[in-house]
DNA sequence: AGCACGCCGACT
DNA sequence: GTCGGCGTGCTC
């Protein structure tokens, strides 16, 4: 009887692969390991999904597997069940979901090398080769590199092109190995639980109650979900309580953070609170330490994983608890392959392994909030200090950029020595420029949109792809001698602010001004010894750790609103939450905008996340948005505009023809920031049954061809 | 992802 | 006239 093994590989493909297994080798596939099999023109190491002894239909020339490389599976059955569901869920390759739960050494790199062969070196010596292979030869010698060591000694820009030159002559020898990054040891640690943590401590007032029911869950190994909704320092102690307990149960903790920084003060109070560092895992680290980490989760000696999204994957078998910090991030989706978003798939990995999944956020989004209170999962902490209200400083009618009152507070505070925080998101010192006398207004000629003009270099530059050109002194349509700024950016209220304030130390925070990391750490550093009067910053600003400022102004947090997404208004609010963050207990905080009856800015002034959700739960409902609908955005991407529209059209009347329940909207032109010099068209899908959704995207996805991205809202 | 096949511009 | 660009499609 013939055995067929059905693989799958970690590249960004939807399918699995069938193949023969030969007889010497049929004792030993089993779905976990890995097996060495033909796959186009290379060999490559796919994950067996299963094992059965029924050929497939139809197709008779089926290649064998070469090899079986593990003696036992590299991944659990409920991973390869996880990670199937994953990769069904979201279209997406179930081989890189599995190459994602594995360490460095378990990861087969290839690495090419080129050498000149006998006949390669004389033809070099002999001059008979072009000025290009010459070069490449030179580098050479009889040794074996690289194609990037090629490039960078040479300079070739396409080294590629010229070693196959150079192959189909016969003078190179192309040399293929596959290696993992990393030695690889030959077993991998027995998965373990950490041992039981002797600690006596007591449970804060907060989580008392909710927290008896959830660990009697717990004890039975049934699963429950929280919406833990409280301000950072609530949030903060109630996830030191939950990590406790659930130690005290030989069960890991896995922890998931939108940025490494937000961990910070929890990996403290953890050392403090346990002596044991939280084991850290991050797709950038170096191979050695990644594999370090890994191997420490995996044997239960770390106890606590706190990571980015892809932490979900660690190999903490049989966590109790898992945290996903601040839900509202949008660091949690993951677009490219493999696409998926980490709070649906924390919630998966929770659900299986009957564990606690605790969502944590001062603002969570709408259809979170509005799930956790319908499913009665909300758990609501109340906030340690009440913090003051904005105020809103309407600024229709006003002359100049900045408002009178802000001005007056920010100088009133300068005069008692405290200085000011100052937060606009637009870079530059206008978001276009346009000739008052025919109104044309200069736009990126690859990207369709406005220019945005910066003073200081001259220059207009477009945001999307970066092309910059000079500023033009006339209107290039009419001849106009003028070109009005409109829109004003972070560049042109810092000049406000400085005429404002001569003599005041005034600093710009924004990534055009701000490009490294250290450029960042030492602007952070200046504000926080007080060697700034104003500190002037996007959005990026917000997203340091700073000091609190004794005054805070943000100008104009309306402007997102003008994008065409339904998010838009919750955006709004939690940018605007994070930014009022930075006043102290004690700071005053002025909000000068130009929509102050929106219910967006007003809720995000009063800090009222009550009022901000009812509003918007009302709007999602009368648009069915979700939480009442189901939503999914689909962008195809090409360099051309034209083939690309072709099958976006073509999509769109497949949809239109789809039936009732599903509703699609587009084709529109997205940023093609995303990937450089592509564009990108959008289409969203919205059904009000999930299951509708679902089986439009399995259609869609399967009849058009070319590079895409799907996310969906869930 | 890689790789091959297949049609339109600058040149040994 | 050809080399080579990348658009398109396929990999058991």
């Amino acid at each position: 009887m013939t055995l067929f093994a059905d693989l799958v590989f970690p590249l960004p493909l939807d399918r699995s692969f069938r193949y023969i297994v030969p007889p010497n080798l049929a004792a030993r596939v089993r779905p976990g390991k890995r097996a060495l099999a033909p796959f186009g023109r290379k060999t490559l190491a796919g994950f067996i999904v299963a094992v059965d002894d029924r050929p497939p239909d139809g197709r008779l020339d089926l290649k064998e597997i070469r090899e079986v490389l593990d003696p036992e599976p590299v991944v659990s059955d409920r991973t390869l069940e996880f990670t199937r569901r994953l990769s069904a869920r979201y279209g997406s390759s179930w081989g890189e979901f599995l190459q994602a739960h594995l360490p460095p050494s378990r990861e087969l790199k290839t690495s090419t090398k080129i050498k000149l062969t006998e006949e390669g070196l004389a033809a070099w010596r002999e001059g008979r080769l072009s000025p290009e292979e010459t070069q490449a030869a030179g580098v050479l010698g009889p040794k074996a590199f690289t194609l990037l060591h090629i490039r960078r000694k040479t300079g070739i820009k396409n080294p590629s092109s010229v070693v196959s030159r150079l192959r189909k002559k016969g003078l190179v020898e192309v040399l293929e190995k596959t290696v993992p990054p990393v030695k690889a040891a030959k077993t991998l640690p027995a998965a373990s639980g950490p041992a039981q943590l002797e600690l006596d401590f007591t449970v804060g007032p907060l989580l008392r109650s909710a927290l008896a029911s959830a660990l009697a869950a717990l004890d039975e190994r049934r699963f429950v979900p929280w919406l833990l909704f409280g301000d950072a320092d609530a949030r903060l102690s109630g996830y030191l309580d939950l990590i406790l307990k659930v130690l005290s149960r030989s069960r890991q903790v896995l922890v998931l953070v939108p940025e490494l920084a937000s961990s910070v003060p929890l990996r403290e109070a953890l050392e403090r609170k346990l002596g044991e560092k939280a084991a850290y895992l991050h797709g950038q680290m170096a191979d050695g330490l990644r594999e370090a980490e890994w191997r420490r989760i995996r044997s239960g000696e770390a106890r606590v994983v706190i990571g980015p999204r892809s932490a979900l994957f660690s190999p903490a078998e049989d966590p109790g608890l898992i945290i996903l910090e601040d839900e509202a991030d949008e660091s949690y989706v993951q677009s490219e392959s493999p696409a998926y978003d980490a709070r649906r798939a924390a919630w998966m990995s929770a659900a299986d392994r009957g564990a606690l999944l605790v969502y944590g956020s001062e603002a969570p989004r709408v259809e979170a909030y509005h799930r956790a209170r319908e499913g009665r999962y909300l758990v609501a902490l109340p906030s340690a200090a009440p913090r003051k209200p904005a105020e809103l400083v309407d600024d229709r009618g006003e002359r100049g950029l900045v408002a009178r009152r802000v001005l007056d507070r920010l100088g009133e505070n300068l005069r008692a020595g405290k200085p000011g925080l100052v937060f606009l998101n637009r870079l530059g010192y206008a978001a276009y420029l346009q000739c008052p006398r025919c109104g044309n207004i200069p736009r990126c000629e690859r990207c369709e949109i406005s220019l945005s003009y910066y003073k200081k270099e001259e220059k207009l530059v477009c945001r999307y792809c970066g092309a910059s050109r000079p500023k033009m002194a006339a209107c290039p349509e009419c001849g106009g001698r003028v070109m009005e700024p409109r829109g004003a950016g972070v560049e042109a209220v810092e000049e406000a602010l400085r005429r404002a304030f001569p003599g005041a130390r005034i600093a710009s925070f924004d990534s055009a001004r701000v490009r490294t990391r250290s450029a960042r750490d030492q602007a952070v550093r200046r504000w926080a010894t007080g060697a700034i009067d104003i500190l002037l910053g996007t959005e990026m600003l917000a997203h340091q750790a700073l000091p609190p400022a004794a005054c805070v102004a943000v100008l104009h947090p309306e402007a997102r609103l003008a994008h065409p997404d339904f998010r838009s208004a919750q955006r709004t609010f939690q940018s605007l939450g994070r930014m009022m963050r930075y006043a102290g207990p004690e700071g005053e905080i002025l909000v000068q905008t130009a929509a102050p009856e929106h219910h967006a800015v007003r809720a995000a002034a009063r800090r009222d996340y009550g009022a901000f959700f009812e509003a918007e739960i009302g709007f999602r409902k009368l648009m069915n948005y979700p939480p009442f609908s189901a939503m999914a955005e689909i962008v195809l991407y090409g360099r051309d505009l034209r083939p690309l529209a072709q099958r976006a059209r073509e999509l769109v009347r497949l949809y239109q023809g789809f039936g009732p329940g599903l509703e699609v909207t587009g084709p529109g032109m997205v940023p093609p920031s995303a990937r450089r010099g592509e564009k990108g068209l959008q289409l969203v899908l919205k059904a009000e049954d999930p299951e509708v959704l679902d089986a439009g995207l399995d259609l869609g996805l399967r009849s058009i061809s070319g590079r895409r991205s799907v996310v969906r809202f869930d």
